[in-house]
DNA sequence: CTGAAAGCGCTAACAT
DNA sequence: ATGTTAGCGCTTTCAG
């Protein structure tokens, strides 16, 4: 019966692989990496005694002394949903691809986001961050110590942005709602909660004020229909994000006296908690209720979900992207970018005749 | 004009603190952390200066002295749709209130996949590795060097293993299917590209054999519906997993002499394509096809398909406890848990009368 | 309670 | 082309 291991089996340091090549400590680290002056047969002895003792470099000393640590990290504020892991794989393909490892934070939930964010600063090259997760004042701290690129959040002074377009996209969508003789409009989410949302917010209020202006100064108020032409828009700033919140908030939306005509959500699960809701207090969509959703999950396709689609992947392969770019180079001055948006109109905004 | 910074803004380092406080760098290493013998006095004079320095300690020198990393890693074969998403949610929950940073690595697209594995093993104090990423061989090797946990995988000798049933509730599922009175199945999607698939497969096999022979033992084969009664079953081996494969896939199958009655998909994504498929193709769901995924992914909800809800969150949480139990106490035997799974019937699999 | 000093394992001058 | 050696920045005995 074989004794079972009491000792946790180190590793192989370059010393032992050394003596057994019969070389140096410098030629191991030489042979072992590429394009660097050793004959062809020492190389042969080192990978060969590497390869008997499975030595492979310890990563915390490579690290310390070359002073870089070949990581990446990217913060978000949760991972729940799709829409996270879509901008993660962006992310990793993008980095992986340019030797970097990934690592993963999530603030959620930490009352130490903080502090958290500020102890994976010291274990990477370079930090992309996602929205809501910490204030500015720590992002502009963290930029003086290590290149940062923010995702889908609203620009630091002197730091690299990516975003993807919500006022424009968010007015085109008010515009074919209104096309649909919808008046009575509501926003569910919380604009405070996510700069994306305040963006989606923003862009439908804007939509909204600049179609009465426009009738107004048609002076065609009256000729369309009446009064009711004052469109109206009421906001529930549901602060969760998910599909229960969603429904949670539009059945009592729903019961009100005065329900509104369209409800515009900040993103698809609330959409579909939405559509849940209306369908349980027995209302048509899109008769009674119109239903927009924002990020054109693929749930929404089978829900007949009206809503946005963005380049979620993108966003996260652009930020990998510049922060290798940066951490090669920080000299250049601060980009920023906004990725394009697109309306995907299906069935629950209305009905379109062709 | 300010000049731009031509250097990079190095990190203050634990001598400067010290210098500043006017102690040793071993007394600063102290009172930065807690439950060391340090004077109060000592203890502010220290933080105090390392708050004026924005001093935090460097990780990858701590790692080389300490020897450990405070970080996990996790494998896995791809990031695309909402199924990894959970498991890595589940898993960065709770190593990040166990206080480990964690690494993500993919394998999908990577011919180094087992050098990226190695490299990522050094960085880390455990490693939670999924599915079909690297071979056995690795896996053993990586085990001896780090905790290992497979997610998702049969077992390696020695090594921590959880997963989800398949095998059982895929049988549950045939029962199901044949209780609609189908006969002519098929199993979209590839066993071998994912022991998950294999597993599911073996189950919707093993559960209409036993079907057949318990037909044939009570014989009452003919009494039923005569020679109807043989149960087959066809193999579709789709590689891919998202929703073009099992569009694709669908639509060449669909067009066949002798198309099944029954569709049992590996997962929700290739069910959804088939789906598409079906409609494309004119065919009615349930009516003149059945159509089952596996996941219970949000879309399966809004497309009306009966599936198998898996606890993708559970298996993350518990790769990540298991993992940080193993690097406390390396000794104990391998452990093994299957994750139980539920069969959740909707429209898609035939017609339910009350 | 605090300081001195020895590593942790590797890379990168600097020699040879 | 290869060896020597000085760090990289921190933790941790071991003294005091």
């Amino acid at each position: 019966m074989a004794m079972k291991a009491l000792t946790k089996p180190r590793q192989a340091t370059i010393y032992q692989v050394a003596e057994r090549a019969g070389v140096s400590i410098a030629t191991v680290s030489r042979a072992l990496r590429e394009d660097t002056p050793v004959t062809d047969e020492t190389r042969r002895r080192v990978r060969e005694a590497a390869a008997e003792l499975q030595f492979t470099p310890s990563r915390s000393a490579r690290s310390l002394a070359e002073g870089r640590h070949a990581a990446n990290g990217i913060v978000f504020p949760d991972l729940v949903g799709p829409y996270f892991a879509e901008v993660l794989l962006g992310y990793e393909a993008v980095a992986a691809g340019l030797g970097s490892s990934v690592l993963i934070l999530t603030t959620r939930d930490r009352r130490d986001a903080a502090d958290a964010v500020r102890d994976l600063a010291r274990r990477v090259d370079g930090l992309a961050v996602h929205g809501r997760t910490v204030g500015d004042d720590l992002i502009a701290a963290l930029a003086g110590t290590v290149p940062v690129v923010l995702i889908a959040r609203d620009p630091v002074p002197g730091v690299d942005t990516v975003r993807t377009g919500n006022r424009r996209t968010a007015r085109a969508l008010a515009e074919h709602l209104l096309g649909h003789g919808h008046h009575r409009f509501a926003f569910l989410g919380d604009p405070d909660s996510s700069p994306d949302f305040a963006g989606r917010y923003a862009g439908l209020r804007d939509g909204l004020q600049a179609a009465r202006a426009n009738a107004e100064k048609q002076g065609n108020a009256g000729k369309r229909a009446g009064r009711r032409d004052d469109v109206a828009l009421h906001l529930v700033p549901e602060t969760g994000f998910d599909l229960e919140a969603g429904e949670r908030a539009a059945r009592s939306l729903l019961t009100r006296r005065n329900p509104p005509q369209a409800l515009v959500c900040a993103n698809d699960e609330l959409a579909l908690g939405a559509l849940r809701a209306a369908a349980a207090a027995g209302l048509d969509v899109p008769g009674d209720l119109a239903i927009t959703g924002w990020d054109d999950l693929l749930a929404a396709r089978f829900a007949g979900l009206t809503t946005v689609a963005q380049p979620m992947r993108s966003l996260g392969a652009t930020a990998a992207r510049w922060l290798d770019r940066r951490i090669d180079d920080p000299s250049p001055a601060a980009r920023r970018r906004v990725l394009p948006t697109r309306l995907v109109v299906r069935g629950s905004c209305g009905d379109h005749h062709l």
